[in-house]
DNA sequence: ATGCCTATTGGACATCTGCGCAATAGGGTT
DNA sequence: AACCCTATTGCGCAGATGTCCAATAGGCAT
């Protein structure tokens, strides 16, 4: 009900986005359950977000973006390759435990599923995979730089041990 | 539009249900979509089944099966546990790739994010995957009963492997 | 104080969904 | 030919959803 800047609002209606998006699901997002657990109209939303798509789509960004960058923090702290590369894996591996991140690895299927109707979703869903694996490939590059992995195909190895990964869930 | 009795009926509606989910995935599947699809009114398609979670369940089951039955059939041709396993494998990956079976493994993503809302699909769907892992486990005890293959739990083993080719979708 | 800009409201609207029901019509039995 | 059973119709209902819009109100500059 307060007045807010459009700064602070659009980051209000986001994070109430993410909070139901934690709940339902991505599926089970609506305008309507935003406005309540925001505790303002439905209007405002639409004020803000010109379509139900894009709002989905940049609340998705900032929960996956969250777990990414918890990811990267924690890879910044190994001195070599090696030990970046297993403290990816720790990390990946706790984190979709949905113990201490926003959630697990359970919205992104749902993102991928929505991602059919939902072309802005569908956009973001991609740009992050992408940069997952950029994340994954440069530490695997560093490692043959150094001389102590051997991977003809950094990029080509990353899909494969990210799509590996996903499917563990 | 042409009276039909209540079993090949109940297979017509199944089949059409089949079709408009391999056009618009799972989520997009309406009741108005499969009676056009079938020509007759939407009236009937409640009178076979009582609700739409029950029908989709029931394609969905007919579907997954088709490809499991693909995959049996291809392995009951190894002679040794070790061929049916090589088997298994190579005719997974040929299914998943939406190649010769109806649709590829993008169903079982459906199904997975429906299952929320729906109780029959998920009831569904859980049963299907606990068939694959009893035919993947039961390759496994039989290896480690002829003494070529060593594994502790083949039951757990199986549903690794699983995970980890359903992954790599 | 006055006035303007805009954040905010609350509901209307069109669409789509699953579902149910009274009426119709087609075919097999007698 | 008369009849009954039921497969089939077509529409209506209630609920949910995204989107839009005229009206309101709150704060900042003057």
């Amino acid at each position: 009900m307060p007045r807010m800047s459009p700064d602070e609002r659009r980051a209000a209606i986001v994070a109430a986005t993410r909070a139901v998006m934690a709940r339902n699901g991505i599926a089970g997002t609506t305008v309507r359950d935003v406005a309540a657990e925001l505790g303002t109209s439905s209007g405002l939303i639409h004020h803000y977000y010109a379509s139900m798509d894009e709002l989905l789509a940049e609340a998705f960004e900032q929960a996956a973006r969250a777990d990414l960058v918890e990811v990267l923090d924690a890879i910044a702290l190994g001195s070599t390759p090696v030990q970046r590369l297993a403290i990816f894996f720790d990390t990946y591996d706790r984190g979709l435990r949905d113990g201490s991140g926003d959630f697990g690895m359970q919205i992104w299927l749902d993102a991928w599923a929505e991602a059919a109707r939902r072309p802005a979703l569908r956009r973001t869903s991609r740009r992050l995979n992408e940069e997952w694996q950029r994340a994954l490939a440069g530490i695997i590059r560093e490692g043959v730089d150094a001389g102590v992995m051997v991977c003809p195909d950094p990029d080509a190895s990353a899909w494969r041990i990210l799509s590996l990964l996903d499917g563990l869930v």
